[in-house]
DNA sequence: GCCACGGTTCGGCGCCCGCCGAACCGTCCC
DNA sequence: GGGACGGTTCGGCGGGCGCCGAACCGTGGC
């Protein structure tokens, strides 16, 4: 029975959301969603390896948790993460979540080898901007040339800004709202902070409207195109493996 | 058996790390210890109301899942967080859980007015800086005047600093380190942002050492003293209730 | 030395939960 | 209208897990 009221009162609600996490199924299906589109309910109970039933299951009690939301269309049924800051939330715990728990990791060492190599950690987007090593290494270019400060939590500078607007990246746009300008967002793969917030964004449909990027497949992993790099190298002086 | 493997590469890390908090005991047990102090594990087991046996399985799994860190002294083992990210991310798990899960809550409405009228809501301590009411009214008051800027993301301003430094609070105190300067942390009763970081963290302790504020009883609620409210109000013009 | 006490280990109980298959419902296409 | 198909509901199974009590271990105090 143990009825006996909790010491902490947030300590129910916060055990009951991180439950939601706390299946690898339904984990499956969150870190699935950080690519920000809408999957059909079917797509991700093939995508994790799951029945359909049990899919249907799983997405009813995640979008009853406040993780995700449905959008019904005909007999298809829509499912994406709630927001950016919900897909913010699963990318940070997902990075927390790799580098803690040192404990009988069932990593076989070389594993980590093989992810590092694959196409995702190399370059993808992430929700709404890009991630991987192109994400950190824009990131790193963008702080060095001054475009970013760093000094105090991360920060667009009045010089940035103009060289921004010059090669076509606009932070005014419609997507501003209440959202932060620029957001630090922890890479699961590389360790290191990438861009997430407006300026992400805007830099992610940027390459993506410039021909930079182009995506590989039906996943979230990322091409970046001859002319892409040709940009990148030029504007920013990077150089991708 | 399903032994398969899972779609997402991180999804079995995720899942185990989330499930850390996903029982009421252990999530208890991490809410409590935002005090940031460290507490003994008979003194956490009778504060979330389960046995000794019990507690010490579960902090077991804690600081083997990386969540807690323990040191032992004598025949007590003392535990805490393992690091203020530690705590940013239980604090915004938290609050995002109370925001969140519209479902079937199990909060009578006028639970929440009790909450908010509690001495935890009114002040109190959430790791290593000032929550609750007075918290968001400080930070609320250091942005209004300049102190702390809000354009893209939070920033100490140089007359700020100046300011700041003038009133006996120093940011270059040797609590540094990488932490960044001041960073926004979502406060679970307020549903608003206070400050966190260096500066959040010094406040604090100058807070303590000018007798602003004392704790009470044992918990992480503090009590504004009259002197306090003396400073608060001619420093920052805040009036608390 | 003895005892008190904090903490741990172990066995066992009971519940919860994730999974599946089967039946069913509604939509779309022909 | 009929059939294909996406999605849901339900029953049942199995495993995992959180809990406790009891026994045990090591430290510290007397």
């Amino acid at each position: 029975m143990s009825a006996q009221p909790p010491a902490q009162p947030s300590a129910q609600p916060l055990a009951r959301f991180a439950g939601l996490l706390a299946d690898p199924t339904r984990a499956a299906i969150c870190l699935a969603l950080l690519d920000g589109r809408a999957w059909t309910a079917s797509e991700l109970a093939h995508h994790v390896g799951v029945v359909a039933s049990t899919a249907s299951e799983q997405l009813s009690r995640l979008v009853a948790g406040g993780l995700l939301v449905e959008e019904r269309q005909g007999r298809h049924r829509y499912l994406r993460l709630a927001g950016p800051d919900t897909a913010a939330l699963v990318e940070g715990l997902a990075a927390f979540a790799n580098t803690s728990a040192p404990g009988p990791a069932p990593a076989p060492r070389n594993l980590r080898e093989s992810v590092r190599r694959s196409a995702e950690a190399r370059a993808r987007t992430c929700y709404d901007h890009l991630a991987g090593r192109l994400g950190v290494g824009i990131a790193d270019a963008l702080v060095a040339r001054g475009v970013v400060a760093d000094d105090t939590g991360l920060a667009v500078t009045p010089p940035g800004r103009a060289w921004l607007a010059g090669i076509g990246v606009d932070l005014d746009g419609p997507r501003r709202g209440s959202r932060p300008l620029v957001r630090s967002c922890l890479d699961w793969t590389e360790r290191r902070p990438h861009l997430a917030g407006v300026l992400g964004s805007a830099l992610c449909a940027h390459a993506r409207d410039a021909g930079w990027v182009e995506p590989i497949g039906t996943g979230r992993a990322l091409r970046v195109t001859p002319p892409g790099a040709d940009a990148l190298h030029r504007l920013l002086g990077l150089t991708l493996d």
